[in-house]
DNA sequence: AGTATCGTCGTTTTT
DNA sequence: CGACGATACT
C-alpha cells in the first residue's frame, strides 16, 4: 500500500491503529492533515464504512480541504459519505433533526454574535439597567462562558457561587438578563453559538436513544485541532465515544490559542487520564520550516510553563536567519514590508501568494493595504469584516431569514422599517415590549396588535398589516419554489434592491454588486448537485430550497468563499493563519501591549497563550520570517509610542539578524539590553518625519456652541434681516411664508447657505 | 416619522 | 478613527 510508504514511524503508527483511543501531538508543520486525512483512507480501506466516520475540525476550509484530498485517493462518492466539518454545522445538523425533541422548529435561526449582542441590548435596555455599568460584551461573553460549561440561565442565578461573583462585581442583575436572553432566544426559535453546543449536550443527556443512535452511527470520530476544543464540546466527544471509544484527537497544546472562546487547553492535557488505554504518538519532525525558524521557534514556547513535552526538530536547510525591522511610525513599516515584498518578488522569481502579511488586530491591515497599493502588489484580506456580515447582505438574508422562520426577532427588527414603510421606533418598541411580556412571538403582535393591547393608529395598523402580508407571502412561496427563484423575488419585491439601485455612490454600487454576487451565488447553489461546503445535505432531503442554502450561512465566514484571485499577497490576523503555510511570512506590529495585547500582559496564562500565538505566527513560514516593530502607531485616532514587544528579546540571538534601521543615518541599534526606553524622538535623525505624522492629526474644527443659546422674540422677524443661528452662523432672511405659529423662513447664512426654518423650532437671535 | 449631528466608547483574537 | 446610539432639529 504506497500511501503507507510517504510516512515516517510516528505518522505511520498514527494512522494505522484505528481502534481504541488515540492522541496525536503534532508539532508545527509535522504533517498532522496528511496523518488525519490517510488515516480516514486507511479506515476505509480496511472496509470501514464511511457512514460511520465524524470528522470535526475548527474551520469549514480545513474541513473542505480534507474532504477533497481524501476524494481524491479514494473517489468522491465513497468520501461524502463521511460526516466532516466544523463542531458547529455538524451539531447544528443534528440539532436540526432532533429540534422537536427540545421544542425548537427545525427551521430554527442561528443568531450570530451581532444578534445576540443587539438582542442583549435590548434585554439591558428593557429591564432598566445601565449599559455602562452591564457593557453587552461584557454580558456575552458571560453568557457564552456559562453556556460554555453547561450552566443554563436556571442553573446560573441559583449559583451561589455566581450570584456572590456577580454581586461582588456590582453586577447582580447578570443573571436576569441571561434568563431573559434564554427565553428570547427560544421564542424566536433562535440558537447562537453556543447553543449550538450546549443544546446538542441537552439532547444527549435527556433523550438516551438519541445518543445511542448517534453513538452507533459515529462509531470512528476524529477530532482536529483538538487543544481548541471547550468544555461542551469535550463532553459531547465523550458522551458521543462511549460506546466504542475509536477516538483520535489531534493537537498541539503550543498552538492552543482560543482560550478566551473556551478553549480549555487541559483538554488535551487530560486525554491520558480520561482514557487510560489512549495511545499517544508525537508527530516532531517538522517539513515545513528552515531549521532557524524551527529553533527559533522552540526556544521562544520554551518559555511557556505549562506544556507537553515535544522536541520539534527538522531535517531542512538552515535557510536565512530571522529579520526584524525597527520603523519610526506604522506608515512607514507598511511600506518598508511592501518594499521587501517588492524586491525579494523580482530577485527571487517568486509569485504574490507566497507571501503573507501576520497582525495581531485586524485594524492594524489598513496602514499596510495602504503601502501594498502604493506599490501595485495585489493582496487578498482574509477574515475581517465577513461578506455575510456587510449590511446590505445581512439586511437582504434578515427577509430570508424572516420567511423561513416567522418567529425570528432579530431579523423582523432589521426588516420592518428598511426600506422605509413608516414604521417608526416608537411603534417597533410598543410592539417588542408586548411581544416579550405576553412570551410571543413579534409577528404575531404585528399581526394584531389591538387584540394584544397595543395602542396604535390605524394608518400605522394597516402598514403592519401590509408588512406582516408580504412576510406571509415569502413564507409560502419559501419551500416549493427554486432558490434563486425565491430569493431573487424577495430581493425585488421588498425593495431592498430599489433601494440600493437608486444609490449611485460608489459604496451604494458596490451594495449592489454585493447583493447581486449574493444572488448569483444562490443560483449556482440551486443548480449545483454536489455542495461543496463542509457537509453534505441533510439525508431524504435534497431539494435545493432557499431554506437550506439559508441553514448554515450564520456558520460560514468569508475565508469560505472560494475567490477567483489567486496570486495574491495574504493578510490576516494570526488566529486566522493557523493551518497554513507559506514561504515568507511577515509579522507586524511587533511591540508591546499590541503583541502581546496590553490585555494579556497581566497574568501568566494569558501571557503564554499570547506566546503561543506567537508561535504559530513564526511556524507558518517556511523558507524566511520577517518581524517588524515600529516606535509609534496611531491608535484609535492617536499618535502613541510604542516599546518592542518582549517577545522579540526571548528570540535567540543566534536565529536573527540584528535589526535594521531603516532610513536612519546608521545612529542607533536595537539593543536587546538597555530595551528601547531611552529613545527619545528628538535625537532621531527621522525627527522630521514624525512631527509629519502629528501635524497631520486632524484638528478638530467646530463652531463654538453656546449653552445658553437663547432665541430672541421673533414675532417681528421680517425679509432682510440679518440673524445669528447657533450653528449655522450668520444669515439674512430672504423669505418668509406661511401663518403662526408655524412661520418658515429662509435664511440664506455666509457660510452654509440658503436653509429653511421653521421659526417655533429654530434658535434665532435678530441682529 | 425621519434626518442630521453629537458624543461615547472601544480594540484583541472567531465559530 | 469609525461605528453606533442618543439627541436635537425639522
Amino acid at each position: 500500500m504506497s500511501y503507507l510508504d510517504e510516512l515516517n514511524k510516528a505518522q505511520r503508527d498514527a494512522v494505522i491503529n484505528i481502534d481504541g483511543p488515540i492522541m496525536v501531538i503534532a508539532g508545527a508543520g509535522s504533517g498532522k492533515t496528511r496523518v488525519l486525512t490517510y488515516r480516514i483512507v486507511h479506515m476505509i480501506e480496511n472496509k470501514i464504512d464511511p457512514f460511520h466516520i465524524l470528522a470535526l475540525t475548527f474551520t469549514n476550509k480545513a474541513a473542505r480541504e480534507m474532504k477533497d484530498r481524501i476524494s481524491a485517493k479514494i473517489g468522491e462518492s465513497e468520501g461524502r459519505n463521511i460526516w466532516m466539518g466544523t463542531f458547529h454545522s455538524v451539531f447544528a445538523r443534528i440539532l436540526r433533526s432532533e429540534a422537536t425533541l427540545l421544542g425548537y422548529p427545525s427551521n430554527f435561526t442561528i443568531y450570530d454574535s451581532d444578534d445576540s449582542k443587539s438582542l442583549i441590548k435590548r434585554i439591558i435596555k428593557e429591564l432598566n439597567l445601565d449599559d455602562k455599568v452591564y457593557k453587552p460584551n461584557l454580558v456575552l461573553s458571560r453568557i457564552s462562558s456559562a453556556k460554555n460549561n453547561l450552566i443554563s440561565a436556571a442553573n446560573y442565578v441559583n449559583n451561589s457561587v455566581i450570584q456572590q461573583e456577580d454581586s461582588q462585581s456590582r453586577k447582580p442583575e447578570l443573571g436576569r438578563i441571561f434568563q431573559n436572553y434564554e427565553k428570547r432566544c427560544f421564542q424566536a426559535g433562535a440558537m447562537d453559538f453556543d447553543d449550538l453546543l450546549y443544546k446538542t449536550n441537552i439532547l444527549f443527556r435527556d433523550h438516551a436513544s438519541v445518543l445511542l443512535k448517534y453513538q452507533d452511527k459515529f462509531r470512528y470520530i476524529l477530532v482536529d485541532e483538538y487543544q481548541d476544543t471547550n468544555f461542551s464540546q469535550y463532553l459531547i466527544l465523550k458522551k458521543l465515544a462511549a460506546r466504542f471509544e475509536n477516538i483520535c484527537v489531534v493537537g498541539d497544546d503550543a498552538q492552543s490559542i482560543y482560550s478566551f472562546r473556551g478553549a480549555n487547553i487541559q483538554n488535551i492535557l487530560n486525554f491520558q487520564k480520561e482514557y487510560s488505554d489512549a495511545k499517544v504518538y508525537k508527530l516532531e519532525q517538522n517539513y515545513r520550516s528552515t531549521q532557524n525558524i524551527v529553533n527559533a521557534a522552540n526556544g521562544l514556547i520554551a518559555n511557556n510553563q505549562e506544556q507537553l513535552k515535544k522536541d520539534v526538530w527538522t531535517e531542512n536547510t538552515v535557510g536565512e536567519k530571522i529579520k526584524i525591522i525597527k520603523t519610526l511610525s506604522d506608515n512607514e513599516e507598511g511600506y518598508e514590508v511592501a518594499n521587501d515584498i517588492f524586491y525579494r518578488r523580482g530577485n527571487e522569481q517568486r509569485p504574490n501568494s507566497d507571501f503573507a502579511i501576520l497582525y495581531r488586530t485586524n485594524s492594524q491591515s489598513r496602514s499596510i493595504e495602504e503601502a501594498l497599493r502604493k506599490k501595485d502588489i495585489p493582496y487578498r484580506i482574509y477574515g475581517g469584516l465577513s461578506f455575510y456580515h456587510r449590511k446590505e447582505i445581512k439586511d437582504l438574508l434578515a427577509y430570508f431569514r424572516l420567511a423561513i422562520n416567522p418567529k425570528d426577532e432579530q431579523a423582523l427588527k432589521r426588516v420592518i422599517n428598511y426600506p422605509k414603510r413608516g414604521i417608526g421606533k416608537t411603534t417597533l418598541d410598543k410592539i417588542l415590549l408586548m411581544a416579550s411580556e405576553r412570551e410571543i412571538s413579534v409577528l404575531e403582535v404585528v399581526k394584531s396588535p389591538l387584540s394584544y393591547g397595543v395602542q396604535l393608529s390605524s394608518s400605522v395598523i394597516n402598514k403592519l398589516n401590509s408588512f406582516s402580508e408580504l412576510i406571509d407571502t415569502y413564507h409560502n412561496i419559501m419551500n416549493n419554489s427554486d432558490a434563486f427563484d425565491v430569493a431573487s423575488k424577495i430581493a425585488s419585491t421588498s425593495g431592498v434592491l430599489k433601494e440600493l439601485y437608486s444609490d449611485k455612490s460608489v459604496e451604494g454600487v458596490t451594495r449592489y454588486d454585493n447583493i447581486q454576487e449574493l444572488l448569483s451565488g444562490i443560483k449556482e447553489f440551486a443548480e449545483q448537485d454536489t455542495i461543496e461546503e463542509g457537509i453534505d445535505l441533510p439525508e431524504g432531503n435534497d431539494q435545493r430550497t432557499l431554506g437550506v442554502y439559508m441553514q448554515d450561512i450564520a456558520l460560514l465566514t468569508d475565508t469560505d468563499k472560494n475567490k477567483n484571485e489567486t496570486d495574491v499577497v495574504s493578510l490576516m490576523t494570526i488566529h486566522a493563519s493557523k493551518g497554513l503555510e507559506f514561504p515568507y511570512v511577515y509579522i507586524v506590529g511587533m511591540e508591546e501591549n499590541l503583541f502581546p495585547s496590553q490585555l494579556s500582559i497581566n497574568s501568566r496564562t494569558e501571557l503564554e497563550e499570547e506566546r503561543r500565538l506567537f508561535y504559530v505566527a513564526l511556524t507558518r513560514a517556511e523558507t524566511k520570517a520577517t518581524l517588524s516593530f515600529s516606535t509609534t502607531r496611531y491608535r484609535w485616532g492617536n499618535l502613541t509610542y510604542a516599546e518592542p514587544s518582549r517577545f522579540l528579546q526571548e528570540l535567540d540571538p543566534r536565529f536573527i539578524d540584528q535589526p535594521e534601521e531603516k532610513k536612519s543615518k546608521g545612529s542607533f541599534n536595537f539593543d536587546f539590553e538597555s530595551k528601547a526606553k531611552t529613545e527619545g524622538l528628538s535625537s532621531k535623525p527621522n525627527s522630521l518625519n514624525l512631527k509629519k505624522t502629528q501635524n497631520l492629526k486632524r484638528v478638530t474644527k467646530s463652531a463654538p456652541v453656546n449653552d445658553n443659546f437663547e432665541s430672541n422674540d421673533l414675532s417681528n422677524l421680517k425679509k432682510g434681516d440679518r440673524v445669528l443661528h447657533q450653528r449655522f452662523g450668520k444669515g439674512e432672511v430672504t423669505k418668509l411664508e406661511g401663518n403662526s405659529p408655524n412661520i418658515k423662513a429662509v435664511v440664506d447664512f455666509e457660510e452654509v447657505g440658503a436653509k429653511n426654518l421653521l421659526l417655533k423650532f429654530a434658535k434665532l437671535q435678530i441682529l
